[in-house]
DNA sequence: GCCAACGTTGGC
DNA sequence: GCCAACGTTGGC
């Protein structure tokens, strides 16, 4: 049982989204990055807990909890020329891409990034890193414990 | 819209 | 393998 940060753009898919959708759960589609690639890949289980992250947006941060619900499998997109998430090196054979299913858990109040970073706790969190521009970070116990329970 | 930071590409 | 150039991310 792990914990991670997931970010979402709300332009694309939101925290409302995600409860809106079929079965509470969407295909956490587009990651186009190794590194959060192999976190999904090699690291992610079906019940981790996921702090939905709304980024790029006026008012970005944490907006509510959800679950990883499936390991990861390739994401359709890479293989959809219509697609801007379309990967013409990749194949059907040798995807590069994957992607986890996310289940909603429940809508917060927005936790603003400047709230995050007020608490010496949550220091280490590599979404509060200068530069950090990974769509997918690891979350510890202790991080989660402290914002589920602290600031929610 | 700006711009710092980062990842990827491709020439050599 | 190096590294400059380029494209993207994402907060402000």
């Amino acid at each position: 049982m792990r914990y991670w940060l997931m970010k979402s753009e709300p332009d694309e898919a939101s925290i409302d989204d995600l409860a809106d959708a079929p079965h509470r759960t969407l295909p956490w589609t587009g990651v186009r990055n190794y590194q959060a690639r192999n976190f999904m890949r090699d690291s992610m289980q079906v019940g981790d807990g996921v702090l939905f992250y709304h980024s790029s947006c006026p008012e970005p941060g944490i907006a509510g909890l959800a679950k990883v619900s499936s390991t990861a499998y390739p994401d359709p997109t890479q293989f959809d020329p219509k697609s801007p998430y379309f990967d013409p090196k990749s194949t059907q054979e040798t995807p590069r891409w994957l992607l986890v299913d996310v289940v909603f858990a429940k809508k917060t109040p927005l936790i603003p990034l400047a709230a995050l970073r007020e608490h010496d706790e949550l220091a280490g969190m590599r979404v509060l890193a200068k530069g950090n521009r990974l769509s997918i970070t690891p979350v510890t116990a202790h991080e989660w414990n402290f914002i589920t329970k602290r600031l929610m």
